[in-house]
DNA sequence: CTCCAGGTGATGG
DNA sequence: CCATCACATGGA
């Protein structure tokens, strides 16, 4: 790595279980180990160097200034886990033990809605390919620092100017109409990303939901990981797969705020690795 | 062949 | 309010 920048970091942090969590589809690793990690229009190498020690390929300052928040490390995430009781929620205790080295990322707002809007019904490989084909047809080229051509993630604009043949032909099937119209909503001005983040954990559900193609699932997913809300609880076939057979007298989110996001992320992982 | 995948909108009660 | 159903697509 040309510049690099170099440093410790003890809380949880395992880069494999995050490229693997399903809550952002542009993590890849690479045979030399180092992860790539795309993100909105920007790009960066990651590689764990040693116990407790990481390094990435940008300078100190862009890591500080554009990646820091994005991979949440101003939380503690062993505290997060630390307040579960094995006793009283032991399924959830031993999800967390195991997945231990997640955390949510802090995603671009845009992306994390189109790529949720692509997930509804699908595998996990099927979104990834589907947001790859979006991405390297309709989505800027840019060059990486050593000459490597990636494709940002397309901009509202952009998909707004497309056909829907054109996503069909991303085999984004019937979810297609639901990514046009939101594009154009946003690219016009009838709907406002930014703004939205004042909003308050419920008035902000609600509003994402007036959003064409976005039910609960996909709300809550966009707060979660495009948003950071902590709290949000996304329930998809996994997690009420988990639910119901970890918890069948029924979910203790109000115990479990105000990380019920967290929690869900542990065990969406745990479930797909057991039931 | 059927069933499932990080679901939602439309329709009918 | 709730219960169905159609919707594209690919993998198991």
């Amino acid at each position: 790595m040309r510049e690099s920048f170099a440093f410790s970091f003890a809380d949880d942090l395992d880069l494999m279980r995050i490229a693997q969590s399903g809550q952002c589809f542009r993590m890849t690793q690479h045979a030399d180990g180092a992860f790539r990690v795309l993100a909105g229009e920007d790009v960066l190498r990651i590689r764990k160097t040693g116990e407790n020690r990481f390094s990435v390929d940008c300078a100190q300052a862009q890591w500080e200034k554009r990646w820091k928040s994005y991979f949440d490390m101003g939380e503690n995430y062993a505290r997060i886990r630390e307040r579960i009781d094995p006793k009283t929620d032991p399924d959830l205790f031993a999800a967390c033990e195991a997945q231990k080295g997640i955390r949510i990322l802090h995603q671009d707002v845009w992306e994390t809605l189109v790529s949720f809007l692509i997930s509804q019904n699908r595998s996990i490989p099927l979104i990834r390919k589907s947001i790859e084909t979006l991405c390297h047809r309709y989505g800027t080229a840019c060059e990486d620092r050593y000459g490597e051509v990636y494709h940002a993630f397309p901009t509202p604009a952009q998909i707004a100017a497309l056909s829907e043949d054109a996503l069909l032909s991303c085999k984004m099937g019937y979810r297609s109409a639901y990514i046009l119209r939101t594009a154009r909503d946003v690219a016009e001005g009838r709907v406002d990303l930014l703004q939205m983040q004042a909003l308050p954990d419920a008035a902000l559900l609600e509003r994402l939901k007036t959003l064409y193609g976005v039910g609960p699932k996909v709300a809550l997913c966009v707060m979660l990981f495009g948003l950071h809300r902590l709290n949000a609880l996304p329930v998809d076939t996994w997690i009420r797969k988990a639910m119901a057979v970890y918890y069948p007298k029924g979910y203790p989110a109000e115990r479990l705020a105000p990380f019920n996001g967290v929690y869900q992320q542990y065990l969406f992982a745990y479930a797909r690795d057991h039931l």
